[in-house]
RNA sequence: CGCGGGGUGGAGCAGUCUGGUAGCUCGUCGGGCUCAUAACCCGGAGGUCAUAGGUUCAAAUCCUAUCCCCGCAC
């Protein structure tokens, strides 16, 4: 069995674990100035990739003919394709035995597109999953393989359901490959008339609002932590919340209704305990130091 | 050289502009009150004010250099 994975993020690092013994390549994206000083910083997959001594390449354009040329001399039977961030012509797709074959976060054909675990979350979800699917041109519409589903816990947070999901994904990928790579498979094509889109995050996305729902805001908490981390605009700056819960108290949004182990304060229906947050330019902290440090007593105003 | 904030008892902060006895909210320890408590009262311990130089009668505070932490942007 001769795989080429193509990944980047974390999402996509269980499954190479599982399948490193039979890569022959590793596929990421180019190494991006990133963090506080613009350096370079090479991607997780890149990274993992170094630890087991895989052969990594990081084409600016994996579509470029030269490229796959490249990898269509490997002779490889399948490209395995997790959280890799390039769309993959059909020439690429076609360059190896069984194509392309890609973990998706999502119960296809529900939130195709780049951001699906965010987006259920966001939206409130109770279920989701992993699709294997089979990949053509078009954004996630392939034909599917194999779906493993999994409940959504009522605090789980995107960073928990990614490791949740990308272990699940590993698992598919460590079970199916074998059979893929020796043509022992079947693939059900998408119902199109289900499908939604999962579009990519904006940062503004992420900012909690106090004049909306506590549930609707504390889903948003959980969409978006730990990244790129959700933040409340308040009088003393902007807070990123790092660990919250939700409560059901009500009081005038903004207002802090309680100082006990967290920071709880009232939005418009319901409210929302704050447990660990980071004021601007500090470091993360407490919502007993946050409030220490503030002074701030029940009855005062956040907005 | 992308923009900016910060390093003060164990924690989070004030004090720095306008040099002159180390402050606040907590924690901790001891005592008290209470049926009881994360509540309340009293008392104590704990700090070379990041580091190194400089100015000064006197530096947390002013000047210079270095180290470390962080927010934004990407």
């Amino acid at each position: 069995m001769k795989i080429i994975f193509f990944g980047t993020g974390s999402f996509a690092v269980p499954t190479l674990r599982a399948v490193a013994s039979e890569v022959v390549l590793v596929v990421s994206q180019p190494d991006r100035p990133s963090g506080r000083k613009m350096q370079l910083r090479a991607s997780e997959i890149k990274q993992v990739a170094i630890e087991l001594g895989l052969p990594v390449a990081t084409p600016e354009k994996a579509r470029a003919p030269e490229f796959v040329d490249t990898v269509r001399a490997l002779e490889a039977d399948a490209l395995l394709v997790a959280s890799y961030g390039q769309i993959l012509s059909q020439s690429l797709l076609d360059a190896t035995r069984r194509g392309g074959i890609n973990l998706h976060g999502s119960l296809l054909p529900r939130y195709r597109g780049a951001a699906p675990i965010q987006r259920c979350l966001l939206n409130g979800d109770h279920e989701t999953g992993i699709t294997l699917m089979q990949m053509d041109k078009g954004m996630d519409t392939g034909e599917m393989i194999a779906v493993s589903r999994t409940d959504i816990g009522m605090d789980e947070t995107y960073g928990d359901l990614q490791a949740r999901l990308a272990e699940i994904a590993a698992e598919m990928a460590q079970s199916w490959m074998p059979r893929i790579c020796a043509g022992d498979y079947s693939a059900n094509p998408q119902d199109g008339a289900l499908a939604t889109m999962a579009s990519k995050v904006e940062k503004a996305e992420a900012e909690l609002r106090w004049e909306s729902d506590a549930k609707a805001e504390y889903n948003r908490f959980r969409a978006f932590t730990p990244s790129p981390g959700t933040f409340l605009k308040t009088n003393l700056g902007v807070l990123k919340i790092l660990k919250a819960r939700r409560l059901d108290s009500s009081g005038h949004p903004g207002d802090l209704l309680e100082c006990g182990e967290g920071c709880h304060v009232a939005f418009s229906g319901g409210s929302l305990d704050l447990i660990e947050v980071q004021p601007e330019n500090k470091r993360p902290m407490s919502a007993r130091d946050f409030m220490n440090g503030f002074r701030l007593r029940p009855g005062a105003s956040l907005r």
